[in-house]
DNA sequence: CGAGCAATCTGAGCGACTCTTAGATCGGTG
DNA sequence: CACCGATCTAAGAGTCGCTCAGATTGCTCG
């Protein structure tokens, strides 16, 4: 159960744990408002602290949400670690999976805002994050070695990717507003179903081709 | 040929056509920058004029970034409306308006970042790029509507909405660095074929299914 | 147990940014 | 050619990111 990164040695301080009452405050505010007016200052106010106190637990405002992003990664693996050690069938566990990641996107809002900023695109600099991230889509090639154990190593990778892909392109498109209300298009809960379907065929094709 | 939303008058000022001067800056900016980093202020300044003059066409920073938004989505439809209508079996035309999405992203970067920003999510204040980018997804639902002519309409909105989260993701991913030399994953072409054939192989079994 | 250290927080402040407003300046129209 | 409206400038109010000197607190170790 690897929850938090770091709990600042013992906890307590004049603020008991700034560092995660910070993270809080983001979390509250990213729920429905997007990462550009999240600000340090009005997180400092949140928690009752000076303008400057964040800045004792994050360099600065990136490595606050590339700290954020980082927790996301880790509840993400934990609960579909969850998923990938169900005793299911490889194809229904995929489609499991599928559906997991959906949900998670739409339970987690806030994290999953900030797991794929182009902001926190670089490797260096946040370096703990990519390990997550890059954790989490080895966690998906996993299953899917389950699933097509014969194909070969890139076309598996291969699948990865566009099963990524369509789960995060879906989640996006969602927690972007781009899906709302469109005419003719079904309920968003059906889509997830036909995601997940999507997924499971992705697999089933690389077997035989 | 709709390439400009709207040429102010007659074009020229002091400064020509300022609002195109600074929608160019902002192009040329996020060729290799993140929305973030993008300053009203810089802008005014590349384009030579008082800090306060970009206020005079749009009415705030946000509108800009709209504005832009509007200008991809037009130009996604005039260059897809070419590949929809060549003479191509329904299969080969969806695939070649798979490459077209990835091409345009890649080559478009400054647009693609903003076409799905989620603090342009507000249906009422941006209106007109709403409904660019609805008739951009009712282009995608037109070449499917070809290709399985025998499903039914909510079957194909359904396939429309989980293609473009495909594409949509991919392009995404790949823009924001988080596919960059991940080990194991093959080269970034390979797998833009194999997004466009995972969409042929998305209506293929909408026929039979 | 107590002195010192390191971590944490405050408060003030610098530079930059968004957006507003009053007024100057120009283009086109009647 | 006088005027009007559109465009631009200059200045400024309010906010934000981040820094820094100094105060405060908990912890460690002699």
């Amino acid at each position: 159960m690897t929850r938090p990164l770091k709990v600042p040695a013992k906890a307590g301080y004049h603020h008991a744990n700034l560092r995660r009452a910070l993270l809080d405050a983001a979390i509250n505010h990213l729920r429905d408002a997007p990462v550009a007016t999240l600000t340090v200052k009005q997180l400092a106010r949140d928690a009752k602290v000076s303008p400057g106190a964040p800045y004792h637990h994050f360099k600065d405002r990136q490595e606050l949400l590339a700290a954020l992003a980082t927790e996301g990664f880790e509840r993400w693996i934990a609960s579909a670690s969850t998923v990938a050690a169900a005793p299911e069938t490889p194809s229904n566990k995929l489609a499991n999976l599928a559906r997991a990641w959906l949900a998670f996107a739409a339970e987690h809002t806030p994290h999953y805002r900030v797991m794929f900023l182009s902001e926190l695109a670089d490797r260096q600099r946040f370096a703990t994050m990519h390990a997550a991230a890059a954790q989490a889509l080895e966690l998906l090639v996993g299953v899917l070695r389950e699933a097509m154990p014969d194909a070969a190593d890139g076309r598996r990778a291969e699948r990865a990717v566009i099963a990524w892909s369509t789960l995060h392109g879906f989640a996006s498109l969602r927690m972007n507003g781009v899906l709302g209300n469109i005419p003719g298009v079904p309920e968003l809960e059906a889509l997830e179903d036909a995601a997940a379907a999507s997924m499971a065929r992705l697999v089933l094709d690389a077997a035989d081709s």
